[in-house]
DNA sequence: TCTCAGCATACAATCGATTACATTCGTCTT
DNA sequence: AAGACGAATGTAATCGATTGTATGCTGAGA
């Protein structure tokens, strides 16, 4: 099919070893040689085989990316700073969804082993917990996002979860909520229970009333109509993330409670779209994008150095818009 | 690191080759030695070198997905389609997010070379125009997703565009708006011609007031208020996908403008977060998923017989909600 | 008892690159 | 002028699997 070395190699009249030597640059190669073999390169459109490189060398520079859901926006985010970061040093991404299915993770982690990718970020809720001791002895680098282990320990890039609850309660409670209810994710979700405990930095014990959801919009507005059977306005509201935040916005809009004068909505993540919602949404954001660089630039460090200890904590910042600021609704 | 496939037969007694029969199951092997063969196999926890299997076998089971931006909900979906349908045949999916960048299109369709993928979808706006010659003699299967070549012809998987158009025109017109407005996409985007003519099927010349925008929120948004000063409502408005109307009910709430009363709206897509938002968003839905699913069957089809003429229309439907009904509004 | 069929398995080539080691040849030193 | 050195290049091993061909063994038939 698509020529080989040996056919540029043929065509030039030198050996493999020339051709390969004068296409990598590493060794000294007479500036003829290498002229002549650059020429029959493109003209026959020679383009090296990564399999045959990765054979030999025992590296393929490609990483695998496991995620919940790519559909979720805060994935689509990750992802895109973790393939942007893997193209700066010219390495690719293998792309798994998980689709919060543990069978489906336990098979994409054979997937990418027998791929023998370079590194390992997993960004998935259900996995970390599930298959932590296989994480820990993955025979490549591997990174969390946006979980930890307490018991096992592996490199983790996160979001500071417990600040970010912590924000989103004080800042409902500064605005005069006298009540507050959260909607969390579901018991596995990485960041729930860090943000939890940020919340209960601010409201204590029985003052909160908590609904759990699957994590995205339909079950966020589900989650509110249980909520308003337990709980009258006004009051605050957290979300485990925006998309929770806007599922809960229009279960208030069908039960006829006011954003934001009978309830204050914060969510998590400041997706893209939260700033264009009527009300434009207030949360806390983090920065997706750095996240998934990070974990690149974390599994980077682990392959160069035996740094094997890392655990990089990214801030979070409150973004107030309209949908938690009293007085400003329409 | 990794015990090899000779390690397993040295430690079973046995070749490499009756190891690689034992497991690939293509050949009789006696009953007593496949069973030592698979108890060391698990002893060890052996997994076979897709990288080895790969150059022996000239075929990576892996598809390359090359879309222009994955934080789009029309892409995520595609790929989540693609990749959902690659896991069932036991193939990956290596993702390339082109950003729009054609320089970037350029550089991943080498990637891909060099990784040998056994296929390529490409669901990239700017791309096809700009490649379509490297695409038409690619060294393997291409699908084009949402895009046709009348000059070359590559095998394509679209939406029906043309009849999106006229489906949202004649809504709008049917809903007695008595002026149209339409936010087009990037004149590079894929399905934007045949929309536009869709639409020109119901509204005939100087009729329609056009803009066209990045195709993004933002986008949608700016467009809407340059729109702003060339029309007065009541309107109706075709936008080139969701995100755009997102953003141009954005502005028209800043404007003032009423939706559904003083301006219909109709967007396309049908993404998740369409319905959830405040009013629900009339829009004409494709099957993103089904795209990718069926992008990923035609590069099958492709692979196993010779065929190369595949022209697969999926259909589009109307899916009506507030935004666009009047006498509905709030 | 000898031969032959057929099953199970081993041997070795192969895929396409990289790279350790060997070789050639020209030039400089003494 | 002989030897040494080093630059340029070639030879061949190697990575880990698959697979065509060869071989050995067992049992059945003559």
């Amino acid at each position: 099919m698509s020529p080989t070395i040996s056919d540029v190699a043929a065509a030039a009249g030198v050996s493999t070893a020339t051709v390969s030597r004068a296409l990598s640059g590493s060794t000294r190669v007479a500036p003829a040689t290498r002229q002549k073999v650059l020429a029959i390169v493109a003209e026959l459109g020679y383009q090296p085989s990564a399999i045959a490189r990765s054979l030999r060398q025992q590296t393929t520079t490609v990483f695998g990316v496991i995620v919940t859901d790519i559909t979720n926006p805060f994935y689509a985010e990750l992802v895109l700073g973790a393939e942007e970061a893997a193209l700066d040093l010219g390495r690719s991404v293998l792309l798994c969804n998980a689709a919060g299915d543990p069978e489906r993770e336990g098979l994409y982690l054979d997937v990418l082993t027998e791929h023998r990718v370079d590194g390992l970020i997993v960004a998935s809720e259900a996995l970390s917990n599930r298959y932590r001791e296989r994480l820990a002895d993955f025979p490549v680098p591997v990174v969390l996002v946006n979980t930890k282990h307490e018991d096992a320990p592996i490199p983790s890039v996160t979001s500071d979860n417990r600040r970010g609850g912590r924000l989103a309660a004080q800042h409902l409670v500064d605005q005069g909520y006298p009540a507050m209810a959260a909607i969390l994710g579901p018991t596995y979700a990485n960041g729930r229970p860090l943000r939890v405990v940020g919340i209960r930095d601010v409201v204590s014990g029985d003052r909160l009333i908590t609904e759990a959801c699957a994590g995205d919009m339909e079950g966020g507005k589900k989650a509110m109509e249980r909520l308003s059977r337990r709980i009258s306005p006004p009051f605050g509201l957290v979300c485990h993330n925006d998309l929770t935040a806007i599922g809960a916005m229009a279960a208030l809009r069908e039960i006829g409670w006011s954003v934001p004068d009978d309830v204050g909505v914060v969510g998590f993540d400041d997706i893209p779209i939260s700033e264009y919602l009527d009300p434009p949404l207030t949360t806390v954001a983090q920065d997706m994008y750095a996240l998934g660089a990070g974990a690149v630039d974390a599994l980077i460090r682990m392959s160069s150095s035996e740094v094997t200890e890392i655990e990089d904590i990214h801030e979070v910042r409150l973004v107030v818009r309209a949908s938690s600021v009293r007085g400003e609704s329409g």
